[in-house]
DNA sequence: CGACACGTTGAGATATATCAAACGTGGTGG
DNA sequence: CCACCACGTTTGATATATCTCAACGTGTCG
């Protein structure tokens, strides 16, 4: 139920039934939250981690000014500070974006389930490797990406990750983010966003509106943000398989927002 | 002796002298490799770990143009690519930077660690977990900071991961790389780096000649790269307590490169 | 209906890129 | 030992992407 979507279509790491279970059995609470609720600060300890079952979460840092660089964008499905666990304490803040339904998981579980099960411990582990591999591929964005290069490549991830959970059809997705956050995701300014947004838009490729992502043209938008997925480590065989994309489910997102 | 410098001064991490043993009893090669050499390519399965003795070493991506954008600088007693190890092949490649002394790991070894020790497999999950910290601050970098903040930034954290290994005194050390090195970590471009580093020499703030990096105002320095390393989860208390800093290795790694 | 958050647009300022060339310097071979 | 080469550094002039500041539009919700 909470772990559906945990791992799902990753490369040599999904969870078997049996595993499942013993993370589900390990939930303490259930909880919804509103849109742009700090969940956890910087520096203070955790005994929980995060399992995020519905709605988006980013994780961030301030500068100076008080000005948010996103640093993980956090999909239903995302354990999303299991890296809390080793580390104990987080140097960063995290928050929800929109309306989110959570699971915790007591760190004291997760130390039976690593005592017992070296299997799914690597597991784990292999999950916040994940989260890693995506930082990298951000830094890239950051780095080496002009600031229509930047969007292109975070909505070709995000869809990509969406699509591994059933949330995104590869066209259109739900995606209840304003075009602030998505400066802060990409290290520009709203007002140059809005701009990005308008060109990638009146070329064809993609538009953005009321939180809803419309795909027009893949191929041009993958192109723009010079996208390999290899980072995400997706089994693109089993996602192929993949039919079941759930149309209602997006819509009831961005309502929820 | 392999394994010195691996995870020292790391909050509640430390090796004792046994998971010392431990790990550098799985050790199979220790390798020396010229500077700039390629060590690993992205997609290619790995079944060895790399632990970094001596030296610098990197990974990187590359953009479209054959562009790189540096993802990672090691120093010595990092673990360079254990993240291999859960996650089977890279999504990046990794290269040496200078002339580096290297010990390579066989994962059925990590496997026999990992089954037995649960406790020392929680040590190595921690310590990719530091990288993944890393990443982010290099996010933030990349998002937030302007060039000479980039730069600063990227000196503060470089101090102080080679104090944490005895190789920084906290106003000079040894550091092999060029200014385009520099700028691929930063996102610019050489010439703009050149600038940037000029106005910092000219500022009294960090010189960086002949691989040699001289803070001559620390604070400053931090100041302008917004520098807060909790991030690095170094126990300052421990490193305080480090009295023990080799001035001669320094110049021995300048000479090497 | 009015308030507020979000999106849109314009004009001008600024940081960084680009292109091109010269300069130093340590290493190497004649 | 000198000349030269390769590599990294430095500098200048110009181009361009993005930021800043300021205003206005638009939809939603109380």
């Amino acid at each position: 139920m909470f772990t559906d979507r945990f791992l799902r279509h990753r490369l040599g790491a999904t969870l078997t039934p049996e595993e499942r279970a013993l993370i589900e059995g390990g939930v303490d609470r259930v909880k919804t939250l509103e849109p742009r609720q700090t969940v956890a600060v910087a520096g203070r300890r955790l005994s929980h981690s995060t399992l995020l079952v519905d709605g988006f979460m980013c994780r961030y840092l301030d500068d100076r000014r008080g000005l948010r660089q996103l640093v993980a964008v956090h999909v239903p499905g995302d354990f999303v500070d299991l890296h809390a666990y080793p580390l104990q304490k987080l140097d960063h803040d995290m928050a929800t974006l929109t309306a989110v339904t959570i699971a915790t998981v007591p760190h004291a579980a997760l130390d039976r389930i690593v005592q017992d099960r070296p299997e799914l411990a690597r597991k784990l582990w292999y999950s916040t490797l994940l989260d890693a591999a995506i930082h990298r591929a951000w830094l890239f964005r950051l780095g080496r990406l002009d600031a229509a290069g930047r969007v292109a490549h975070f909505l070709c991830e995000t869809d990509l990750r969406l699509q591994a959970v059933g949330l995104s059809d590869g066209r259109r997705f739900a995606l209840g983010i304003t075009q602030a956050d998505l400066s802060e995701i990409c290290g520009l300014t709203s007002v140059h966003i809005n701009r990005v947004m308008r060109s990638l838009r009146e070329d064809g490729i993609v538009s953005f509106r009321s939180a809803l992502v419309e795909i027009h043209d893949p191929e041009r938008l993958r192109q723009k943000g010079e996208f390999d997925p290899a980072y995400l480590y997706i089994d693109g065989q089993s996602l192929a398989a993949e039919s079941a994309v759930e149309p209602g489910a997006g819509e009831a997102a961005i309502i929820r927002r």
